[in-house]
DNA sequence: TGTACATCAGTGAACGCGCGTTCACTGATGTAC
DNA sequence: TGTACATCAGTGAACGCGCGTTCACTGATGTAC
């Protein structure tokens, strides 16, 4: 086994195990960056191998198949997105200052693991089977969560359960979209920012208005 | 050249031109087959000119490259799209009755264009550089268009502009996130098909309720 | 209408390349005594 | 602490395969006379 040369004054590995964790740590990280510009599917077992600095052999010392890496991306990326929906939560306050905070929790989520919302964002919709299956039950297991949380609003008190989950819906779908206009955000900087937090802000705000004069039709 | 063997009692193709564009459509139809269930990126010329019962190197009679392919079928998606869109803007009435005609329209057009629909949706996010692009670039014109018909109807007559981008925003994101429910509708058939349109129905009259009670806050 | 030539959609062999996967291996780390 | 053996992360050669692209070709359709 080739010992990596050590760099200056830094420490060497120590057990096979905390190598082997960081070797896959490698190809994980490996393939994200590979994720940011394209798509799972065609990303090559090679590749990944190749920008982690190992033979593509080893790959199999890790995982048995791209696949499973996918899946173990999903994972990763949706305790992200669990992170942000329990901070989210955690939020106290008036219906003003929960938009506020949930956007502002958002932004900066999104700001911290961009490989991770990318690779959600593009595996959503153009993922292979299990991929893409996963991503999206746990897209309604959030959502679901949402209407739930939506519930102990006191505006929304005598809605259905349907209604709940529609709204629940459109809400995780404006922040979806967010995300994506944060993923896209040119040029990269502050103003660009405010301006689409902003803009985020006004929408939920605007669909919290409807609440108090819905009443269902069905 | 090999004369395609005649299916009985159905005419013969008649001039060189007609037959090339017949070959032109076969790539196209069995791109757009292909793209069913996988994206964009991970299609290969071999795969395409095969369903498409051709030699390979027959592909180049007709394209330069995949991806003037790809930028082909954005073309005719997009031609969809705006069929759509001229559809829904020329539905005259009321308020509710908008809403209503409108998402019938888009109902319509998504359960007749299927394949076009999922192209878009796909590529949309992980597609390549020039076929994301050409998308992202329609869909802003679309919603910006749909921001100029918000601007007729009264209830918007103070709103600023920025308003109603965002609104049309709104609108657009919830008209999309209805396109992939209505994609991936399971099982198929007409009570499934009932509750998204209901559901989108119910989402855009929610949003509307809200536009009487909004004053921006910048 | 008939003949001679031009056009060009589609063919088929061939190429070099990157791919996923197999296999026997190496040698540092871990463990038993 | 020192020695002998086991483990196993990473190596490197080799394989068969599908890929995109080149090239010279074929023969039906189109055109000029």
């Amino acid at each position: 086994m080739r010992v990596p040369t050590k760099s200056a004054g830094q420490a060497e590995p120590a057990s096979r195990q905390e190598r082997k964790q960081r070797t896959r740590r490698a190809l994980l990280d490996a393939a994200l960056q590979l994720l940011s510009d394209r798509g799972f599917g065609s990303l090559s077992l090679r590749e990944v191998t190749r920008l982690a600095g190992l033979v593509p052999t080893a790959f199999y010392r890790h995982f048995t198949s791209m696949e499973e890496l996918g899946i173990t991306l999903v994972d990763e990326s949706m305790r992200s997105l669990r992170a942000m929906m329990r901070a989210a939560r955690s939020e106290p306050g008036a219906s003003a200052d929960v938009i506020r905070a949930s956007v502002r929790t958002l932004y900066e989520h999104v700001r911290q693991q961009e490989d991770h919302f990318w690779f959600l964002t593009r595996e959503r919709y153009g993922g292979s089977g299990p991929v893409q299956h996963a991503i999206r039950t746990e897209l309604r297991l959030f959502s679901s969560d949402l209407a739930v949380d939506l519930a102990r609003f006191e505006g929304f008190r005598r809605w259905s359960t349907e209604d709940l989950h529609m709204m629940a819906d459109l809400i995780v779908t404006a922040m979806l979209s967010t995300v994506l206009e944060l993923l896209e955000a040119r040029p990269r900087d502050r103003a660009t920012d405010e301006r689409i937090v902003r803009t985020a802000e006004d929408r939920l705000r605007l669909v919290m208005l409807a609440v108090p004069h819905w009443r269902s039709k069905h």
